[in-house]
This record gives C-alpha cells, sequence and structure tokens, in this order.
RNA sequence: GGACUCGUGGCUUAGCCAGGAUAUAGCGCUGGACUUCUAAUUCAGAUGUCUCGGGUUCGAAUCCCGACGGGUCCGCCA
C-alpha cells in the first residue's frame, strides 16, 4: 500500500505527459510544479520545450493536452497559456487520501526505513549555566530534526557533547571551591551554580591571583590530573542535569552524552594530532602546531589554525576532530547543530576529519542568533532570559487562558493543557522562522497562542477529537459523499503529508512543517465551519465526515509529534 | 581590513538551492459572524518599487556582479 497517496496521480500525470510528447517526436522531460490555486494539481511548464519544437509554449501545450486521453485518475487536463494543468479527480484523491492515513494513522507520512544510522548532535552547551533562551534554538532545532529523520525511515541517534574542558568549566569549579554565597540560593542546580561562574568570572577579570589560580588549574586539567577532571566534572553534570531537566519539560530527551575530556584521557587526541603533524599541510611554530588553510581557499588572517598550543596540549576544534572521526566511525551521517558562530570552525573541523581519511562529511545545520532587543544575551554578564523563565511564564499564560476558557475542567486536566498549551507555543514559534534568519526575542511574540501558533493547531486537533468523542464509531464510509470545496481541500492537504516530511528531511529545514501543520489546522477549522458532522444530513454523509475529521485527527497529531508539541484532546 | 550570512506590506514570515501563470501566510488595523459539532475559531477589506544599482534571459523575489544595511567570525579561548 502506498504511503503516499499523491505518488500515483503524480507518476500518472508524468506518463500521460510524457506519451503525448512523445507522440509530437520530442524526448524531452518535464517535472510537474505545484501551479496556483484552482488551476489543478500538477502543473507542466513548455518554455523548455519551446526551444526544441520551434513552437511558441503555450501553442505546444495546446497540442500536448489534446493528445492526452481521457483518464480516469484525472477529471480533467487543460492547456492554460504555457502549462499543461492536471486536475485529480476528486473522488479519487478524497479515496486515496483517506485510505492511506486511516491504514497508516500514527505512522502515516514515514517513509520506508532506510537501513541508515544517523547521529544527531544538538544542544551542546557549555555546562557552565542554565540554558537561556538564545542557545534554546538549539536543542529545538536539533529535536524537531532528529524527530523528521527519523519518520524518513532512519535510524536516529540524539547526543549531547558535553565540553568539560573550557576554562568556562574551570572557572564554574573554581568558584564552587572557593566562593560563599550569601542568601538563599534558586532551587533548581544549573540556575544555583551560575552565581559561582559569574561572580568566579568577575573576580578573574579585577584580580589577577584569581586568574592565576585558575589557570593553574586548567594546566593541571591538561595534564590530564584526574583528580581535577573529577572535579569539573561534577559540577558539569549538575549543571548538565539542570539543562536537560529544563529540556525535558519540552519532550526533549538525550540518547547519549559524549564528554569531551574522554578523548583527551584515551589519547585518541594524540593519535590524531600525531597523524596531523605528519601531514604536508600542517607546520609548527614555536612548538605549536597549526594547519595552513590557504590550499583550503580559506585566506586571510585566519589561514593559521592552530591546533595545538606552544607546550603541546591540544585546542578546542582538534578535540572536535577526534570525536567527529569516532562519531563517522559509528554512524551512517553526523548531523551537528551549530550556532552561526561555529562556521568557520565547522569548516576546519570539516576539513580536519577528511585530511585524517575519513570519506563521510559531517553535516552541520547552523541558526543565527536569538537576541534580545537591547542587544545580545550573555550568561557571563547575565544579560539572558533563561528558557526556564520563559517556560513558566508561558504556562502560566496557557493557565489563565484555560482558566477563563474552560472553568469547568478538572484540575488536573487544567494543568495538562496549560502546560502542553505553554511548552508547545514556545517549541512551535522558535521552529517557524527559518533556522538561518536571526530572530529578536520578544516576549509578545513568543507567547501568541493566536494566529500561527502551536494552539492554534492543537485547538483544531481538540474540535477533531471532540466530535469524534461525540459520535458513535462507523462501520463504513464512502468517500464519494465527500464533494464540499473545503472537504476536497482538506484532503488534498491530508495528502500532501508524505512529501511535506520527505521534503523537510531532504533539505533538513524544520520551518517547513510548521507551515504545513498550520496549514492544515486552518484547512480543517474551514471544513468545520463549512460542513456539519454529527448533525449531517444523513447518516452515510456524517459516515464519510466522521472518516475525514479522524483522518484529520491523525495528520495534525503526526505533525504536532514530528514538532515535538503535544496534542491534549481538548483545549 | 578579509570571510561567511540575512535583507520580502507598519511588524513577523513562506517562496530562493532546481528562474515561468495573479508573491505565501500570521500579527496589527477597519468592518462582520457565537439559539451553530469548543469563537485559542471564522469571513470581508485596506496595506508590496520582493533593500538599491547593473548583468544574464523570451521571462528574475529566485541566477551572476557591485553597493548599502543588520548579524556572525577572523585568539597558541571555548
Amino acid at each position: 500500500m502506498a504511503t503516499d497517496p499523491l505518488a500515483i496521480f503524480k507518476e500518472r500525470a508524468c506518463a500521460l505527459f510524457h506519451d503525448a510528447l512523445a507522440g509530437m517526436g520530442s524526448e524531452a522531460k518535464a517535472v510537474p510544479e505545484v501551479p496556483p490555486e484552482g488551476m489543478g494539481d500538477f502543473a507542466f511548464p513548455c518554455f523548455l520545450l519551446a526551444k526544441e519544437l520551434r513552437r511558441p509554449p503555450a501553442d505546444i501545450a495546446a497540442s500536448i493536452s489534446g493528445a492526452i486521453p481521457q483518464d480516469s485518475h484525472f477529471s480533467r487536463t487543460e492547456a492554460k497559456g504555457p502549462y499543461v494543468n492536471f486536475h485529480i479527480d476528486p473522488a479519487q484523491l478524497m479515496s486515496a487520501a483517506l485510505s492511506a492515513v486511516l491504514e497508516k494513522r500514527e505512522d502515516y507520512g514515514n517513509a520506508e526505513p532506510t537501513g541508515r544510522k544517523l547521529l544527531v548532535e544538538h544542544t551542546s552547551a557549555n555546562p557552565n549555566g542554565p540554558l537561556h533562551v538564545g542557545r534554546a534554538r538549539n536543542p529545538i532545532i536539533g529535536d524537531t530534526l532528529a524527530r523528521i529523520l527519523s519518520r524518513c525511515g532512519n535510524t536516529v541517534v540524539t547526543e549531547f557533547y558535553v565540553d568539560d574542558m573550557g576554562k568556562q568549566q574551570v572557572t564554574l569549579t573554581w568558584g564552587v571551591e572557593n566562593l560563599k554565597r550569601a542568601g538563599e540560593a534558586p532551587h533548581k542546580p544549573d540556575h544555583s551554580l551560575v552565581w559561582y561562574y559569574q561572580e568566579a568570572s568577575r573576580l578573574m577579570a579585577e584580580d589577577p591571583k584569581v586568574l592565576a589560580q585558575i589557570d593553574a588549574m586548567i594546566a593541571l586539567y591538561e595534564k590530564k590530573d584526574p583528580a581535577i577532571a573529577e572535579r569539573v566534572r561534577k559540577n558539569c553534570q549538575i549543571v548538565l542535569d539542570g539543562m536537560t531537566a529544563s529540556l525535558r519539560r519540552m519532550d526533549i530527551n538525550f540518547d547519549s552524552f559524549a564528554w569531551e575530556s574522554r578523548y583527551i584521557f584515551d589519547g585518541t587526541v594524540d593519535r590524531v594530532l600525531d597523524e596531523l603533524r605528519a601531514l604536508k599541510c600542517t607546520a609548527e611554530e614555536e612548538g605549536a602546531l597549526y594547519l595552513n588553510l590557504e590550499e583550503f581557499g580559506i585566506t586571510g588572517q585566519e589561514s593559521k589554525f592552530y591546533l595545538t598550543r606552544g607546550d603541546g596540549s591540544s585546542l578546542y576544534s582538534t578535540r572536535d576532530m577526534a570525536y567527529h572521526l569516532d562519531k563517522l566511525s559509528r554512524y551512517d551521517r553526523a548531523i551537528d547543530v551549530l550556532g552561526e558562530d561555529h562556521r568557520l570552525k565547522a569548516r576546519v573541523v570539516g576539513i580536519g576529519v577528511k585530511l585524517l581519511g575519513e570519506e563521510k562529511p559531517i553535516e552541520p545545520i547552523f541558526y543565527s542568533f536569538v537576541s534580545l532587543p537591547e542587544g545580545k544575551m550573555s550568561t557571563r554578564r547575565g544579560t539572558v532570559v533563561y528558557l526556564d523563565d520563559l517556560i513558566e511564564e508561558s504556562v502560566a499564560r496557557a493557565r489563565d487562558e484555560v482558566e477563563k476558557r474552560r472553568p469547568e475542567l478538572s484540575e488536573e486536566l487544567k494543568r495538562g493543557i496549560a502546560e502542553a498549551v505553554g511548552t508547545g507555543a514556545i517549541r512551535y514559534n522558535i521552529i517557524r522562522v527559518q533556522a538561518e534568519k536571526q530572530m529578536v526575542f520578544k516576549w509578545e511574540d513568543a507567547l501568541n497562542f493566536e494566529g500561527n501558533s502551536a494552539p492554534f493547531v492543537q485547538y483544531s486537533h481538540a474540535r477533531a477529537s471532540s466530535i469524534l468523542r461525540k459520535a458513535t464509531a462507523y462501520e463504513s464510509y464512502d468517500p464519494c459523499l465527500l464533494t464540499h470545496p473545503s472537504e476536497i481541500a482538506l484532503a488534498k492537504g491530508l495528502a500532501r503529508f508524505p512529501s511535506v516530511i520527505r521534503e523537510c528531511g531532504v533539505s533538513m529545514s524544520c520551518h517547513l512543517l510548521a507551515q504545513y501543520a498550520f496549514e492544515i489546522a486552518s484547512l480543517f477549522n474551514q471544513f468545520y465551519r463549512d460542513c456539519p458532522v454529527l448533525v449531517a444530513a444523513d447518516e452515510n454523509l456524517k459516515n464519510a465526515r466522521l472518516a475525514l475529521v479522524t483522518a484529520s485527527k491523525f495528520v495534525m497529531l503526526n505533525a504536532l509529534d514530528t514538532l515535538g508539541i503535544m496534542a491534549p484532546e481538548e483545549l
């Protein structure tokens, strides 16, 4: 059974079009496009054929259209200017869409298994304080992408790369071990520890003795001192636990954690350095090994890329090369979700990994920063909006709305709805924007529950659920009874879901899925307005509409699930 | 200074990779729809030199070059 109900129509249209074209003596191939509203379902442009056949495009379209025989899949095919447009027979489409969704249900939209195992590395934030809204774009993109790629038939593993070797983590540990906090500490561990990091950073900047102590700790750490490693890791783990707790609330979970220090302590970084040292494109300068980037097309001041310090100790990107070699040996594809500040580094790590003999590429996805209206966010300076505060605020606002709209619901139900709406709205509002566009964080946008938002989709899903709750189960349905334009438009939308998932996976972009979810919800709302279900004219029409409602509910559910957003039965 | 990236109604945004038929939507604005399966909904209307200038093309929001504006990077930090 076909997973994609549109595929059979598309193939048929292509075959008919090319048969007609062959009849005119042309071997040319044309790819169908999606025409504007009301002009059918597949459009074949005839511009490219104009040159070969030496006739105007509109002429060719008319001839081809005339040569296409009547076909049961299509209600009509017509030439419209320079295009040949195919209109899918609405009854056939309705039938194909409904049977595809109702057969696959929760799995509708999933592709056949590829047999490939992928790793999506995301978040990987320095464990020196709680996640802020700027960084939150990373886990939301990463988790959504993992869900999309999984529906595309891959086995997907998500991983958090824990940077436990950085100066920031040592600074945090120095703070925890040397500073005494006055007053009450915040309850959540990451929020409690960030004070030590901020305070230690401040002291380090004004007091050279503090700086010296921290530098001494770093030196010891780099000599692979196990005791200090344990002290630093302990604090990293505490902050990490706080971060993952916040993310869990948005249904973001990690399958594994890779600790940066591991690659130092188990000797893989040393092996990587030995191999790099032997290459022609590396050289040393006062004991420091560097990679000459000029021959890779990266010129200017950044053409010398340092791999070690003068004392031979490794640098961040070198350790990243070791990590990526390990990843690529374990998985068929390695995808990294990275902030735009990592663009150059990611390129260099990619070059390094290739030089070290790895054939598979690292596939980075970049996103631009989320800033505040008054400037960029910084944990060190404390100019941030913490993710936890945003979640609290969003859930509280959702709670107010539920209280206002559904006072009769039980306490437990209201709490569950507020949580789903509050966290869903955050995920949606971040994922709906293309990753590479920069965003300015505004509370009013982040807490938008109307229009293009998660609650809009959740609300439509709840409406569908409500109808199904009140209806008695139908035995069978006749898709031919569904002929209202709103019903047809909705069915066409439902039929598109598998190709939307595929497109998101191929282009590795998540914002298209949010847009699709919104479109389906909007189509469902129009159907809801135009076509009464429970009080339909007769029993047969009611059953057919119940089938359409059921299918719509599954598609909205699947789209929301792929976006990592809960779909409550009631709102 | 060099490199990368983004620039689409008042605000936010899709389309750009694979150029083609009236540029997608949301917010906001004006006006309408709750005796109707949940109005977090819906309908109508106003709002655009697709940053600017060149080029390629029968045809450019889309490709190329240049400029301008925002962001980011250019450390033996991470």
